[in-house]
DNA sequence: CCGTATCCTGGGGGATACTG
DNA sequence: CAGTATCCCCCAGGATACGG
């Protein structure tokens, strides 16, 4: 991009300057990347959770960052909260549909993953040499 | 984790202090994680691309983290370097049978991606109130 | 039990310039 | 054309503590 060369008339494409072309993967960067983000959805692909349960299950995430992904992730449409308020308060967290059709994702990556996991661990493999 | 209580008697498990049971989705994203590794690597999936035209390619990659992240990638095993010396150096970088394992996943972002896209753009339908 | 405010640090990532 | 070295800034994310 940069400044557009003056060939006296307008190479310019209007919409496209303003509402740029935007890449889908970036996209879902915005939304998913940063490094609990992804954790946490998957620890809610089996159904609701309460914030303390992910407190738990979510291995290192702190009570801060639970808290701030959490309400991103519910401004995103990909999670709702719901408060079952009786006595103690109780919170759960839950997909959704937004945030279900994310799980197909999910569920590649988590495969790939481990695969990673067992070739790293068992036999490098070391794909040198394939085509 | 942190110091175990003495109890006496040994309570942890030797194997599982020392190859701790990791996570895929923690272990993809060591891989892949930070904010060009994906994009690059969605810019691959077609076949061989020049050092260069990925520079073109991937929009606000600047020389350097193009240059670190292409040497992460192909450290992890994900890519493959050639080069094609003639009087000007030419270097090309191509998916690994690794790296494509990962398409699938980058398939399901990408729709996944598209679909916020637009929905935000058009008519957000929200998910307010559906189950 | 759940959430937020405040403070602080580390390192991811940008700019720039140099080499082969 | 491809890659590295250096410097530097900024903010994601951790620690801690208070409030409903």
């Amino acid at each position: 991009m940069g400044e557009p060369e003056n060939v006296g008339y307008d190479i310019t494409l209007p919409a496209a300057n303003i509402y740029e072309v935007r890449c889908p993967i970036l996209r879902a960067l915005e939304v998913i990347g940063g490094k609990w983000k992804l954790p946490l959805l998957w620890h809610l692909a089996d159904g609701a959770v309460r914030f303390n349960a992910l407190h738990r299950e979510v291995r290192g995430i702190t009570h801060m960052m639970l808290s701030k992904c959490l309400k991103e992730l519910e401004g995103d449409g990909l999670l709702r909260r719901s408060e079952c308020g009786g006595k103690v308060r109780h919170v759960e967290y839950a997909l959704t549909e937004r945030g279900r059709r994310l799980l197909p994702a999910l569920r590649e990556l988590y495969r790939w993953g481990e695969e990673q996991l067992s070739q790293d661990g068992g036999g490098r493999t070391g794909d040198a040499g394939q085509s």
